[in-house]
DNA sequence: TCTGGGGTCCTAGGACCC
DNA sequence: TCTGGGGTCCTAGGACCC
């Protein structure tokens, strides 16, 4: 007895270049690209010419010259998301988004009032084409790792249904690219062991592909080869860091430059937080040198915030530290994101120092032992790792 | 092929605490 | 007083996904 097919994974097809088609109807039947320096994304025409997601622009137009290339209109695909994403959850109350355009949704309670969770896949894909006017494919399985396969099998416009007793004979002949999260690198692994289906890699050990992937990686690939994944579809995720980043090209930049596009970012990133009703604890600042070598650098603080100040005092700070490197080897990509993120109420100490002034964070965080003492900070600090906490920490004072 | 922008998860070493 | 082991946190990097 191995349970029923009722995990369904709903996937838009080509979704930027979708939206494109359906607004502009000029677009329809033409290839069309979104994004002009790197392909964003390629309607089902241009794919067809071997145009890819993640492929520079002038190689894709050299592939398919009469492609259409049109600037993304991000906000016109975050609201063909919530058009879609409210009608996943109409369809039922168990939802767990994994990106902008796909998600899971748990339909097994559903069969007296809904019907089978074929009838409940082909009435969400017939209602998001005549409501919100997109092509969307659906995979029906037992776990969330097949029905998230069995929808990129099913594409463009598909539905897919792998019912239990037939799992090993769909999934055993598939390309081991076909596992969700094994990419360029853990192929070539593979592939140097001659392992290039799915049932290959089934057959080592458990202890071999450890060995072989790492001890995560290794396990967690190996039990879904093997058709294993407990995860259940979990409506209470949430995300878990947020970041914006910006590509500079190669021309040499100011210190001057560099700061103010810092300051757009880490502002625009602020207002999100805020929005969203968050806090976070950590900065990170992301740098990509001229040769295209990547670096981080990061600092964690022992309270929440989410004031722009602070964070830009901190980034501003990470940004100084790596000026030396950034003169000597430019700078093509600079970017920030905040993680740890906590709830709004989460307890945000008034900082003690202003820091427009630009006091430094040992500094401030001195003065904030001293006013609250030093466990209460690090208990703020504890606190504030749990999105859980739902009762604002009030400080002790000494 | 001259390489976007938004994320998730894992690893590994050192610091620190009990 | 010295030593050891375990657990957690922080930082940096890397693979992967859409």
């Amino acid at each position: 007895m191995r349970g029923e097919a009722t995990v369904l994974h709903a996937d838009l097809d080509a979704f930027y270049a979708s939206v494109e088609q359906r607004d502009a109807p000029a677009l329809r039947g033409r290839p069309v690209i979104v994004g002009g320096g790197v392909v964003l994304a390629a309607s089902y025409e241009a794919k067809a010419r071997g145009v890819r997601t993640a492929m520079g622009g002038r190689q894709a137009r050299d592939l398919c010259p009469e492609a259409v290339v049109v600037p993304p209109r991000m906000d016109a695909y975050s609201q063909a998301s919530k058009d879609v994403f409210a009608i996943f959850r109409d369809t039922t109350p168990i939802v767990e988004g994994l990106s902008i355009d796909e998600a899971f949704l748990e339909v097994g309670g559903l069969r007296r009032i809904a019907g089978t969770p074929e009838q409940i896949a082909m009435r969400l894909r017939e209602r998001v084409r005549t409501e919100v006017g997109l092509a969307i494919s659906v995979g029906i399985a037992r776990t969330k790792f097949l029905a998230k396969v069995a929808s990129a099998v099913s594409k463009p416009n598909g539905l897919l249904l792998v019912e239990p007793e037939r799992e090993q004979e769909f999934l055993l002949p598939l390309p081991v690219e076909r596992l969700w999260g094994v990419g360029a690198v853990t192929a070539e692994k593979l592939h140097r062991l001659g392992i290039r289906t799915v049932g290959q890699l089934a057959e080592l050990e458990e202890a071999t592909a450890e060995k072989l992937l790492g001890k995560a990686t290794g396990a967690h690939l190996h039990a879904l080869a093997r058709l294993r994944d407990p995860r259940p579809v979990d409506t209470t995720r949430r995300r878990g860091s947020i970041g914006s980043q910006r590509a500079l090209g190669n021309r040499p930049r100011s210190a001057e430059e560099l700061d103010v596009i810092l300051t757009q970012i880490v502002d625009r990133l602020a207002r999100r937080l805020r929005d969203g009703d968050r806090t976070c604890r950590t900065i990170v600042l992301r740098l990509r040198y001229g040769d295209f070598a990547k670096a981080t650098r990061s600092r964690t603080l022992p309270f929440p915030t989410d004031r722009t100040s602070v964070l830009l005092t901190i980034a501003r700070g990470l940004l100084a530290a790596a000026h030396p490197e950034i003169t000597e080897r430019g700078i093509t990509l600079i970017g920030v994101s905040l993680s740890q993120l906590g709830r709004a109420d989460s307890f945000q100490p008034e900082l003690p120092i202003d820091w427009e002034d630009g006091a430094r964070l040992d500094t401030v965080l001195d003065a904030l032992r001293d006013r609250f003492g030093a466990t209460s900070v690090a208990r703020a600090a504890q606190l504030g790792r749990d999105p859980g906490w739902s009762t604002p920490l009030l400080p002790e004072h000494e």
